[in-house]
DNA sequence: GCGGCACCTTGACCTGCATCAAAGAGCCGG
DNA sequence: CCGGCTCTTTGATGCAGGTCAAGGTGCCGC
């Protein structure tokens, strides 16, 4: 198979800049109260509300209200945050990221549309990672206490919420053996075919992938350095 | 601070030896159905249980019915192996790890008293990882299915277990961020640091503790060989 | 008591990746 | 249109940690 890359900077204008230019119209940034709908949402099959009935998912749409627009490069929330809401991706991607007390950071994972931004917030109330937009996108916002409550209600909720949660906890043990024992080049490999694998489920072609990140956060995700990436991919 | 290490092998029989003394009269890993009651665990400040009110506590109980004993070096679970319970740490210690399809493997975590395993296998009803008892242990099987059937019913018991989910995502990023940026002799700081608190809050001294894992354990779980770890221990 | 085993230690050497450095490409604002 | 910015590429060099190898220690079973 061959796959095509395109890294999405400094061309990023080139793809970015359409999306930016519809932006220039409508306020940046700002949590709109847009109406949204799950049970009419194209991403239900990879979020939330798998395996919902009907009336669940009106329940849910009633819960799941609004959304949030975040700007490319500003940030969703930051470690330390007070906890409320999950994040669930309508639109763009991002990335959350881990610091240490003397600076250095790891970005531990990517996140596409679909996919549940937060979890990490529930232990204690406190985000314990940065969430940033790394192109303009929207979350649907979840608020937390709410979910709660309607899992309580509908146990087809509860579960596919306690999968979603399981599911994360085997990804980052995936990160971990990748970090672990792969060298650089298996470490790169691994991660296109991970990236490839989650835009074919979303319908995108499966051979030919924009990065939307740098070299840097890539390196970060992987535990290596930028120059080491872009070797690598030569 | 000063810091007693104490590796439990070759010389783990002077450790470990008494316990399997005591193992010979019992008959070894089974199922066996002890009787058992979170009320009066002196691990419920730690567990699943934390909380609970005295009638939650009362319906917990009849749900974590039975105990179950591992042999030292025997597998609680295996990846592949149907999900059916979660189990919480009684007595002894575990390590869980995933390989990937060339036979390498990596230690994902090391489990004690009170700490729950098997949250993996929620995402798709199998388990993802290999849980290995690391000395003698015994576990308390957690009935999965009967467990969200318990926390529908009580919101204390629900959030608590999402909050045990989450911190475990917490934990995985904590390691991530070893694996990825810290230097060999950080991350064997980091790691016994980890042991040393966690060994704290069950009431053991914090300045010596005994290592129940091998060299080459520690050194899968910190991305590192057995020959590194043992001489950043010199 | 002796050989075998599992684990740990230590030494010598090598390599994969980090580090340092320089330069190019596309963009942005003035 | 020019200078500065960010991100990337590529080269040269160095070192942390991997690899290979040998030897030690305590345990176990015969």
């Amino acid at each position: 198979m061959t796959l095509t890359l395109q890294t999405d900077s400094p061309v990023r204008s080139a793809v970015a800049r359409p999306i930016m230019g519809r932006m220039d119209n409508v306020i940046p940034i700002q949590a709109s109260a847009l109406k949204v709908a799950c049970s009419s949402c194209n991403l239900r099959e990879l979020c939330l509300p798998v395996g919902l009935s009907d009336t669940e998912l009106e329940r849910l749409d009633a819960l799941v209200a609004t959304r949030k627009s975040v700007a490319r490069g500003e940030a969703l929330f930051h470690s330390g945050d007070e906890f409320q809401s999950l994040y669930a991706v309508r639109t763009g991607f991002f990335k959350t990221s881990v610091c240490a007390e003397d600076g250095r950071d790891q970005v531990t994972g990517f996140q596409m549309a679909g996919e549940l931004i937060g979890l990490d917030g529930i232990s204690n109330d406190r985000h314990a990672v940065d969430a940033i937009a790394l192109e303009d996108s929207q979350v649907c916002i979840i608020p937390y206490g709410q979910l709660e409550a309607l899992s309580r209600e509908f146990t087809e909720l509860q579960h596919q919420f306690h999968k979603i949660m399981s599911r994360e906890i085997v990804r980052d043990h995936g990160v971990m053996l990748l970090l672990g024992s792969m060298r650089a080049e298996e470490r790169l490999a691994a991660f296109l075919l991970n990236l490839t694998q989650r835009l074919k489920a979303r319908g995108f072609s499966a051979t030919s992938l924009i990065l939307r990140m740098t070299r840097e956060e890539i390196g970060s995700y992987l535990g290596l350095k930028l120059e080491t990436v872009s070797r690598t991919f030569s």
